[in-house]
DNA sequence: CGCCTATAGCTAGCATTGCTATATGTAGCG
DNA sequence: CGCTACATATAGCAATGCTAGCTATAGGCG
């Protein structure tokens, strides 16, 4: 998968991972590898700064947690997230609609 | 349609558009909004850099035609860029299938 | 104990890329 | 003559995901 394939779309699958339930960083990445049948296997200096622009927006609201000594930052879905999931789903459908349209073109049926 | 939700995917609208026939590039944009349903209206500023760029990489090549007194760049497919759409197909169909597997995940069905 | 792996987090800097803004020039209409 | 549509072009910006590198704990193995 082309790296740069992601962009523009990554706010959006944290969201929907978030929507589940809270969860910190690195089950996140767990969470997107299984929920995309191991297409985006996503590097940790992809997710984190991602989170972090999610928190300064507003979406995600983050806590510390210490879990077996270790320190744990969970996210969860804040109500403006929930908001702005529902209108990323929206930019998705109609965006991959139209783009599924355009690939689908072939010569033959040129109808002109 | 936000901006950047197309990073990554432009050259493959665009490669798909010429495989109907060769085009200029005023036209491109032309059918790329009539093909999407006017979800994509390209700005000039997106299209040609992005259709240098295509020939730079080989997949598209370039002529000069007047046509009524005006110049015109036609473009066409190259051999390479009919294998390079091939790809762009198959990577377009698994990354709008994992990311639309991840936004259909719900709450509820938790199943854990 | 020392080493490695898995877990868990962080950041600086890079490269790519689409967009905005601006520019040039022709054809045709009122 | 001015306006609009057609047609191409580029400089510079802003955003964003990735690479690479770093810190730190827990636990297994030799």
């Amino acid at each position: 998968m082309r790296p740069e394939a992601l962009k523009g779309h990554l706010d959006a699958l944290l969201l929907a991972v978030l929507e589940a339930g809270p969860q910190h960083g690195y089950a996140v990445i767990d969470t997107v590898r299984e929920g995309s049948g191991g297409t985006f296997d996503l590097p940790t200096g992809t997710v984190y700064p991602a989170l972090h622009r999610l928190e300064r927006s507003g979406f995600v609201h983050s806590r510390w947690d210490t879990v077996g000594g270790r320190r744990r930052r969970t996210y969860e879905l804040t109500l403006a997230g929930r908001q702005a999931l529902m209108a990323e789903r929206d930019v998705w459908d109609t965006f991959s609609t139209a783009v599924s349209a355009l690939l689908a073109r072939r010569p033959w049926p040129t109808t002109s």
